[in-house]
Order: C-alpha cells, then sequence, then structure tokens
DNA sequence: AACACGTGGAC
DNA sequence: TGTCCAAGTGT
C-alpha cells in the first residue's frame, strides 16, 4: 500500500485486512472488486437502513434479477413488491430507471461524475461504487465516516452544516490507492467500534490518533442540531372485502409510499375520519399506529363487505396478501382488518 | 437550507 | 413507551 503502517490508512486497512465483516455484497479485502451491479444494488438498499434488515432483500432481488439488464427488463410493479417493507419506496423508483439507463448505455460507467447522474445515484453512492466496484480514489462519507471523523479531529460544529468540513477531512485522510477498503475499513470500524453510544476505544486501531478520545468524551460526537417534534395525524384506511378479496389501489407515483399498492384512504388529513361519508355497512376494525420519518400516524381501520370500492384498483385475494407487497402501515392495517 | 421520505432494532 | 438512528437523495 501506498499509505506508511503508521498512517491513519495505514492502521485502518492493516486493522481492515485482520477485521473486515463478512457481508452478502461485499469481497473480502484483497479480491477482486465485486460486480458493480451488485455494490450499487447494496449501496441503494443500504441508504438510512441496517445491514440486517437489508441482507433478506438483497438475496431476493440478486436471485431474481441477477444482472442489471434483468432488472431493466422486470415489470414495474413486481419491483416495487419486492421492496415493500423496505421504506423509502422513492428509491424503488429510481433504481427502475437507474437500472433501464445503465442497460441502454451498455454497462455502469466507472466515474463518479457519469455514476451521479443516474436517478437515485448521489454524492455518497458515487463515490462508494468508484472506490468499491472501479478501484478509484473518491471521498467516501456516509453516517460512519461522519462519526469516525467528528471524533478524529473533534468537530464541535453541529451536523448537518459540518458536512463540508467533515468532507474535507475524509478527504485529507483518504489514501491513493485502496480507497474502496478505505471507506468499507471507516464504515466497519463505525459500525463495530466507533459506534454512537459507548464506543469500544481499547479496540480501535486509530485511538492514539483520536482528539475525541484525548479529550475524554468520544461519545459526545458528532453534534448535532435539535429535532423537530413529530406532528400526530389521523386517518382512516378502508378494508372492503368480496368473496375473500380485498380492494386495492396504487398509490400516486411520487410523495409519501408513492408507487405503492395500498388500502383506500382518506388521505390523513388532520380532521379525519370522512368513513360515515362512504356509502354502506361499515364496523370499526381498530386503530393501528405507524411512525414515519416526519410525522406519527392514528389510523383508524374500517371495514366493510357491502361497499362499492372507489376509483381504480384490483381485487386481490386476502389469502396471498402477503405477495401484493403493502407498505408496512397497511399490512399492519391489514393484520388489523382481518382479527377483526 | 430545510424538509420530505419508511422501517425496525437497540436501549 | 420513547428516543435515537441507520452505507442518503431529491427538491
Amino acid at each position: 500500500m501506498s499509505a506508511s503502517e503508521d498512517s491513519i490508512p495505514g492502521r485502518l486497512l492493516d486493522w481492515y485486512d485482520r477485521h473486515a465483516r463478512a457481508l452478502p455484497w461485499r469481497s473480502p479485502p484483497g479480491s477482486p472488486a465485486p460486480d458493480p451491479y451488485r455494490v450499487w444494488l447494496s449501496e441503494v438498499m443500504l441508504q438510512q437502513t441496517t445491514t440486517a434488515a437489508v441482507a433478506p432483500y438483497y438475496a431476493r432481488f440478486l436471485e431474481r434479477w441477477p444482472t442489471v439488464d434483468a432488472l431493466a427488463a422486470a415489470d414495474d410493479a413486481e419491483v416495487m413488491a419486492a421492496w415493500a417493507g423496505l421504506g423509502y419506496y422513492s428509491r424503488a423508483r429510481n433504481l427502475i430507471a437507474a437500472a433501464r439507463a445503465v442497460a441502454a448505455r451498455g454497462g455502469f460507467p466507472d466515474s463518479e461524475g457519469e455514476l451521479r447522474a443516474l436517478p437515485g445515484v448521489g454524492i455518497y453512492i458515487a463515490a462508494a461504487v468508484a472506490a468499491i466496484a472501479f478501484g478509484r480514489r473518491a471521498v467516501v462519507v456516509d453516517a460512519n465516516v461522519e462519526r469516525v471523523v467528528s471524533r478524529l479531529f473533534a468537530i464541535s460544529a453541529p451536523l448537518p452544516g459540518v458536512r463540508g468540513e467533515i468532507r474535507r477531512w475524509t478527504d485529507a485522510i483518504t489514501p491513493a490507492s485502496r480507497a474502496g477498503d478505505f471507506a468499507q475499513a471507516m464504515m466497519d470500524l463505525g459500525a463495530t467500534i466507533c459506534t454512537p453510544r459507548d464506543p469500544r476505544c481499547l479496540l480501535c486501531p486509530i485511538s492514539g490518533d483520536c482528539a475525541a478520545r484525548e479529550e475524554g468524551e468520544p461519545a459526545r460526537y458528532p453534534v448535532r442540531a435539535a429535532k423537530k417534534a413529530k406532528p400526530l395525524r389521523r386517518g382512516t384506511a378502508f378494508w372492503v372485502e368480496r368473496n375473500g378479496a380485498v380492494w386495492l389501489v396504487r398509490r400516486p407515483g411520487a410523495g409519501l409510499l408513492g408507487g405503492m399498492r395500498a388500502l383506500p384512504d382518506d388521505g390523513w388529513s388532520a380532521r379525519g375520519d370522512g368513513a360515515g361519508e362512504r356509502p354502506g355497512d361499515w364496523r370499526d376494525a381498530g386503530v393501528v399506529r405507524h411512525g414515519f420519518t416526519h410525522f406519527e400516524l392514528e389510523l383508524a381501520v374500517r371495514a366493510s363487505r357491502s361497499a362499492e370500492p372507489v376509483g381504480p384498483g384490483e381485487w386481490w385475494p386476502v389469502s396471498d396478501l402477503e405477495a401484493a407487497g403493502l407498505p408496512t402501515v397497511f399490512a399492519k392495517a391489514a393484520v388489523r382488518a382481518l382479527a377483526d
């Protein structure tokens, strides 16, 4: 390696060679670079999502669509249904669009700039794919890196405003070679040692360079701006059942749960409950609570066997509801309706 | 710059 | 039960 063993990247790479996590989308350190399709797919799934949550989805996607060409040829509805439960559904919509763009140009581009042009590929994924799949030197900054770097240099200004400074420090310690392994080493360090609470500094290969450890309270970094309170919204979902089938709709392509199958609802406007306005014989099937990123939802479930479905939709066999690919909030509502 | 955008696990 | 937060991106 070009980095000396006494440097921060040198010690980190040496640690990574011995302690890298074995993850389904990863090649062991020193082995040939993994397929860019696999790196890209995993990075998209891993946005704001834990490795444990991603693993089964990643396995299913790879089995069903082993190449970017296969994914590009897939039906939108099947991909959206396969994504159900993973959250942030715009990722799935962008995944399809990006796969088709890549297939059309005959393969993945190998530079950050071109990667960045793909839908759903931002500054982080472009850098990660360029470094991990194509061996480029790129500055990869995710939440792990933010935490490690903010501690290493005791950066006391709050996130998110301080991201530029963190990026410059990361650039300063990113080696010319093995930038992909370096990025993954930083992420492994953040995930297993330099953890949000109670970092295990005694096991850290760069604790001797860490300004936060020197100060004595590393867990106080990174500093974050105060977060806003989540408002509570109330709404109603409608379970209309007939001959063993339930009426499902597809949500509009953009916005919350965009493009996903769903139960019909009242829009969750603050005043709630338009159920009384819908003709038919309705029963109260209970309430489910669900937390979204920026609000909390209290969703009343109303069920009927006589109401007429409203607008476009489809009858879906209740016995095969799993295959409909409902987002978790509606899966909860379905369980509530069926338990009633 | 600030906000929209899901979900589940850890404590 | 509540809070934090995880391999971020788009607008």
